[in-house]
DNA sequence: CTGTTAGCGCGTTCAC
DNA sequence: GTGAACGCGCTAACAG
């Protein structure tokens, strides 16, 4: 039998359903021949009882949120967590936290129909990943609440998001007011279903570069699929150039780690040979000592679920949230241009 | 009104349940007049139609697997978080993610109990955390599979588990082997509630002393809570001491960090002065070069997720899982004992 | 102690 | 187009 249910039981078990029900939830004393029937048949059938029904039937409720980030697991991910987690404690309410991780950002219209439809969720926060207007619409006429965290600022009341050009400016700027006008840029292949975040900080780093009459080169733009591996080897390939450059704007602190390493394995020096920085601050970089710039990335867990918890539980009175600016950290990979390089 | 249903929005509107649902699902055509009736009784009522009900109706089927971790962001288990994630990933199946952070590790009792009433999983993952026996008859009453990843192997087969006295053993050896006599270690407060995890490595280290004759310090134990700050002033008093020790071994690489730093804020180094060995093997630790005890976090929480839904699955045929033996990583913060301090 | 029955809230045929 | 009635699987209250 596909799915037994307890009328299957209690037919097997020569009962009625009522006593099933008591056995399962052991409570009011039932003879143990009886608990012994039921238990067999419940084994033989390989009978689970139905959270749903159970749920709609003893009222109980409970509250989901999903969260919905691209790699879970990866280093900026597990910060936004942080801080997702640290939200949903300090409120104590009763709400059950969801993980959906979107491995592969083709399917990810998809996966978000699937948890529509699921309805397994009361509010989700929607993470580093472009929502689409018919997205958008979706999730409205689903009745769901949403937050998003985003790149760049687009107005939305649900939006966190810090400004990503800026971001990339700040990075850029830095790294002219040192003196260097050889510059690359490590980043994420330009994307429009996953997050548009690499094309916005090259777009700040062009900016820079042009406020700062910096010479623009080709070759000193180097995309590629996120994460360390491949940075590596782009910062390889851009220390073959003819000319290289003598910094390098990474587009993540993960990135950014990839350039130093191949670096080191050229036999150069961080940052008297070449200064590097990254972006986000993740945790590790404070332990590695990494020139960035610090994006938040806790805070803006924080303040999107308190927001969404804002809209799911007081929806008559949702205020608006406001991520801090962006700082510059300024740690030991980057260094004034020496001119020896 | 507490929690409206379709038939006060139907009540309200002027029409029939079935009209209320149709609009809701925006399927069969409605007429257009009915359709903004019942939309505004929905507003008005502030109406949220009931996911149980819903899915208890349509019966759309969607397991839940929850994941009860202490301190979701601590490195260690965002490691084993890592292996759950890609675990889950890898069978293509529809099991949701839910995941439990125990933050008060007094109150897991009752966070147990929650969950098991809640009924909202089908299955759980209990990592690092001590399982009474209650807790453990509680789950299987309410026949919810579960597996445990545990500290130390006790032959259930519903366990993961490497051996922490074996992996104790094996970094205060490694620091032995190197001509360190005076071995410091740094854990956690011993705890019943919590992973007992400290007191099986510390058991490991007594023993690796007693093996190779080394003396046992007392004031060399030095414990406190979790984490990198707590580990930093446990080191510092250590400093402090008329016969500092040689060697520490911090129970985890995070605690092995605080060490470090307190170390060289002391003018020391690491590893000429003062050799440092951590435990877990971290991500982090890699890009440190942090000597460790590798534990496989990220393979833990993985085969756990795939007993797990083994369990779930084929329950007439689940295949036990096992852990590859503890690794000693020697990296850059350990070396052969001197002399000069 | 145990069988029967009435909901839980919503989706979905059916007739109208 | 729209309302009424039934069923999803289970719990709980009520008789027996």
């Amino acid at each position: 039998m596909a799915n037994p249910t307890i009328y299957d039981v209690a037919k097997m078990a020569g009962v009625g359903v009522g006593t099933v029900s008591r056995v399962l939830n052991n409570s009011t004393r039932v003879s143990p021949e009886t608990q012994e029937k039921v238990l067999g048949a419940v084994r033989e059938l390989g009978f689970r009882r139905s959270k749903v029904a159970r749920q709609l039937s003893t009222g109980i409720q409970h509250r989901n949120i999903g969260v919905i980030i691209p790699f879970v697991t990866h280093p900026s991910f597990v910060d936004r967590l942080r801080g997702i987690q640290s939200a949903l404690d300090d409120q104590d309410n009763d709400f059950n936290l969801i993980l959906y991780s979107v491995n592969e950002p083709d399917r990810w219209d998809e996966q978000l129909l699937t948890i529509v439809e699921q309805a397994a969720v009361d509010g989700v926060l929607i993470a580093a990943l472009n929502v689409s207007d018919e997205q958008q619409d979706l999730l409205i006429k689903a009745n769901i609440p949403f937050v998003m965290l985003r790149d760049v600022s687009t107005g939305e009341l649900n939006c966190i998001s810090p400004d990503s050009i800026h971001g990339g400016y700040m990075a850029t700027q830095h790294l002219l007011g040192l003196g260097h006008r050889r510059i690359a840029y490590v980043g994420d292949e330009f994307s429009n279903i996953d997050s548009p975040a690499s094309q916005l900080r090259y777009d700040g780093y062009v900016a820079a570069l042009k406020a700062y009459d910096a010479p623009y080169v080709a070759e000193y733009i180097c995309l590629g699929t996120h994460g360390e591996e491949t940075a590596h080897n782009l910062m390889a390939s851009l220390l073959a150039l003819p000319e290289p450059p003598t910094a390098v704007f990474a587009m993540s602190d993960i990135q950014a780690i990839g350039c130093i390493t191949a670096i080191r394995e050229a036999g150069l020096r961080v940052p008297e040979d070449i200064s590097v920085i990254g972006y986000d601050d993740v945790q590790l970089s404070r332990y590695i000592g990494l020139t960035t710039v610090r994006q938040h990335l806790e805070q803006s867990g924080y303040l999107g679920i308190q927001l969404l918890l804002n809209m799911l539980t007081t929806p008559e009175n949702v205020v608006p949230r406001q991520l801090p600016p962006l700082e510059l950290v300024v740690r030991g990979t980057t260094q004034r241009y020496s001119g020896t390089s």
